[in-house]
DNA sequence: GACAAGTGCGAACGATCGTACTATTTTACA
DNA sequence: TGTAAAATAGTACGATCGTTCGCACTTGTC
């Protein structure tokens, strides 16, 4: 029963790369067994519907998520060291796919169609913007923030400079756009201090 | 020659509201002639070809975007009205349309597909940041903002909350959105004195 | 009123899509 | 090693895709 767990592992990597560069709408049974080697129908069984092989592939980057970007940011000091660190991971995390972050990819695309994959991707979404309003919350506890720092502002202003960085960086290549992200990153701090 | 204009008007309007809520993935002259009641093969004889339909939806997105959010602005006095001018029309702007911006819409899904698409949406991107920048440079040549500003990162400050305000808005449906780009946006115009 | 240009329709093409079936091969375990 | 289950392949279906072609109808112009 380990081979089915193995193949299926190679069909999400395969997944989510494309995922990362052409969204969940690229995605196609067809395709992607031409990726892997499996024929359409061998690669269907692993998944009987669309919906569950995109569903899965949202799992799949959740999991990812979690192993790079949050699990490593928690073992750093509570309060700014941990946010910092889940800055630095989130943006090393966005290299890692040939497209971006899947994430985002995902998210504007699926804003207007209502389903279970949407769904369920909003709650992964809320969940991340959870972990970075607790991290802001911690850093106020700690003394690092000040306290009339509002949390859920905090992730709302931390998230919009991720997404500008993407929207600079893979649309329109501009090269300075890791420099524009670390400088809205240091205002964004130093605004909460 | 009257009627192929006004059939052709239709059609982009059409159109354009289909791509604010699918991005141009989601745009095909089969729905889109059902839309406007139209057959597919006489909606297609309008342009020949997706690509040169997609252009001519974008073209027409900067149409409106210009009559509607750049032209009011400039109405305004240089300097932070003028700032606060676009802020407010480029809000106003994403509810205007069933599915919300369609400049962000097509902006991740287009990210990694070359070609004559993606470069005329990215020139017209970068025209808009332009626009941006460029009320940034009046607002500190007239005083109101300090003169160690950055034209260019105050635009990728100031997309970046927009995108944001998107994400929320649109896929999280979080009603504290509008007051967070709010906040977001007060905060930096308050980080450009 | 004739005629060319503009405009639209219907049918068909090859391709690809998700999905459903039935075989066949491969694996895991008693 | 035998056997049940799991994994994969093969084929076919209806639908939709962009595009092409030929034919009709409507316009504006001489």
């Amino acid at each position: 029963m380990t081979k089915g767990k193995d193949t299926k592992s190679t069909i999400l990597s395969a997944a989510l790369t494309t995922v990362s560069q052409e969204g969940l709408e690229g995605l196609s049974f067809g395709k992607l067994a031409q990726n892997v080697g499996l024929s359409k129908s061998g690669l269907f069984a692993h998944f009987n519907s669309l919906e569950n092989l995109q569903i899965a592939v949202i799992q799949e980057a959740v999991n990812i998520f979690v192993e790079k970007v949050v699990a490593p940011a928690l073992k750093q000091p509570r309060g700014e060291p941990r946010v910092r660190a889940l800055s630095n991971n989130i943006f090393e995390w966005g290299r890692t796919f040939a497209g971006g972050c899947p994430f985002i990819s995902m998210a504007t695309e699926m804003d207007d169609k209502p389903g279970q994959v949407r769904d369920f991707l909003v709650s992964t979404q809320k969940d991340f913007l959870s972990v970075l309003a607790t991290a802001a919350q911690i850093a106020i506890e700690e003394g690092h923030f000040r306290k009339s720092l509002n949390p859920q502002q905090f992730a709302y202003d931390f998230y919009s400079i991720i997404l500008g960085y993407h929207h600079f960086h893979r649309l329109l290549n501009d090269s300075q756009a890791k420099s524009y992200y670390q400088n809205a990153f240091t205002a964004l701090i130093n605004n909460s201090h």
